[in-house]
DNA sequence: TCACGGATGAAAGATATTTTCGGTTCGGTG
DNA sequence: CACCGAACCGAAAATATCTTTCATCCGTGA
């Protein structure tokens, strides 16, 4: 035979537009309706069998087999697979795009999409803001400490509390404040070696400034994390952990990637904490799971 | 037009390593060696059939089959396909970044470099497998309740309160419950029209499927936010929302990234119902914003 | 130790793909 | 105009592949 065939299975997919046309002329009328088919839309013909491809095309399954020849494959069975790859490059190929807010009327897909997307890119800039310096002293801080006290209101008071289940996991000793006269009543407990965290986005939360002002004139080592490094919270703060600040919308308050990024950060505090005191924290933390083991209905399998 | 591009042939194709993982638990030994080598090597795989991989992972056709389904498609045949989507996008695309545990003596810059990149991947993940048909059932439900129950323990108890704290703020009546008994006391209130929701990762937490339980027959819609999509807590759940489990390690164990992805389902369920009852909800917002302004001091430049 | 329930694979059954083969069409030819 | 041959085409048989069933096996808990 002279006509020579070219494997491509395992070449870029990509050119099949481009081959149907060259091949073309060498095809008889049948084979060129099969051909055409695939080249206007694999994702669809990927998803038919032999049969329900030449019934498509109007012709028989002999024709679709002949035009997989032609075309290459060793059969139908491996156009098939091929066509599903091709499918598959060019959903990825189209770019989401989300790059607009969440607005009123976006089905629940693109709000799944914007805000998976968003909360991502909130990681990353808090990553590449935090300074390792200011995260390593304040690592250092809670390591030695005696104990440690973590203010925080409404959702940053969640992270404040997250915070400290964490630290308690691992042998430490932390209290989380949400309520102020008591943070700042504790506040007066501590003195040097003590550590004291305040979170709070704005960084002029009244409510949780005051203990640490409390703390930090008590001798207490203090850290902020806030996502205003000019905040006033940073005036009675040792070392400030700055978190990222995202573009907001009317449907996505600010809080809601603060809290994002405010927990990357506490997340780097408590697996820094983890390594320092590995020898402790390990069993530690293997002791709490296994403590809970008992509150878990028997796994079905 | 269907906004779902992550979609071909109903299952997602970019999540199928995040599936494996989500899964795993719910599989036997033998269905993961299957599931482990498609994961391992999507490519490979895609070219052999049934029979051939039964041999490659020393177990049956069946067991593949098996495998295939579990996975979400409707058998061999169609697993097959995504896997050769799958392989083209990957040898097209980016080369998967591949990171490697958190080790004891990373410096403090590496932690963060890869605890941001692994919290991005689980919130990829999760997008990728949430239901949004599910997601806006759940959506639908919320927006109509006479009142919402939100049941969560330990970590995710902290989940509930922050969905609790975002419904409060758009005017629905909405509770947290971290202690069991008056969590179960509370449902006995409820009836149809409300809506009950459990958060548990590992969807076993006997605290949280008691009260969930008792909402449910008691005739309120019941939503189960978990990682194990075939767990008992879903058992008395109307709908399930799937949240990713991402690969753990001693130092990041998986309440870490449960967490994560559970907030960006919490945070869905808020947008999502702020988007159908914006007339009321916008303004309720910006009421709250209003309210907490003269609790922050006046802001330095 | 035994009984039980789920996990597993061998083989039967169903479906999809490939091959075979004979009918049909079409252009050329006597 | 009748005939011939070659290529085209599809129905159906043959084969490969996938799916289901069911008996056995294995681990588990009483």
């Amino acid at each position: 035979m002279t006509r020579d065939v070219k494997e491509i299975f395992g070449s870029p997919v990509g050119s099949l537009a481009a081959k149907v046309r060259t091949l073309a002329p060498s095809m008889t009328r049948s084979m060129q309706r099969v051909a055409e088919a695939v080249a206007n839309d694999p994702a669809g013909c990927a998803a038919l069998t032999v049969t329900g491809l030449a019934e498509l095309t109007g012709t028989s399954e002999a024709t679709v087999v002949r035009t997989a020849r032609l075309l290459g494959y060793p059969g139908y069975r491996d156009l098939r697979l091929a066509l599903a790859g091709l499918a598959a490059q060019q959903q990825s190929g189209r770019a989401p795009a989300i790059t607009t807010d969440i607005a009123v009327d976006d089905p629940i897909a693109d709000v799944v999409a914007k805000l998976a997307y968003e909360e991502q890119q909130t990681l990353a800039d808090t990553a590449a803001g935090l300074d390792t310096a200011q995260l390593g002293a304040a690592v250092g801080a809670l390591t030695g400490a005696r104990r440690t006290d973590v203010y925080g209101i409404g959702a940053s008071g969640l992270v404040a509390q997250d915070l400290t289940q964490k630290l308690l996991r691992i042998g430490l000793i932390a209290h989380a404040h949400s309520d102020p006269h008591l943070a700042v009543t504790n506040a007066v407990q501590l003195r040097s070696g003590d550590v004291a965290i305040a979170i709070t986005h704005s960084g002029s939360t009244g409510d949780v400034i005051e203990p640490l002002r409390v703390a930090f004139e008590h001798g207490a080592t203090t850290v902020a994390i806030t996502g205003r490094p000019d905040s006033p919270v940073t005036q009675y703060a040792d070392h400030v952990l700055t978190t990222s600040t995202s573009r907001e919308s009317e449907l996505r308050p600010a809080a809601m990637s603060s809290r994002t990024s405010q927990l990357l950060v506490v997340d780097c505090l408590f697996v820094g904490v983890a390594q320092r005191t590995y020898e402790t924290a390990a069993p530690a933390l293997a002791a709490s799971y296994e403590a809970l083991a008992h509150r878990h209905r028997t796994n079905p399998r």
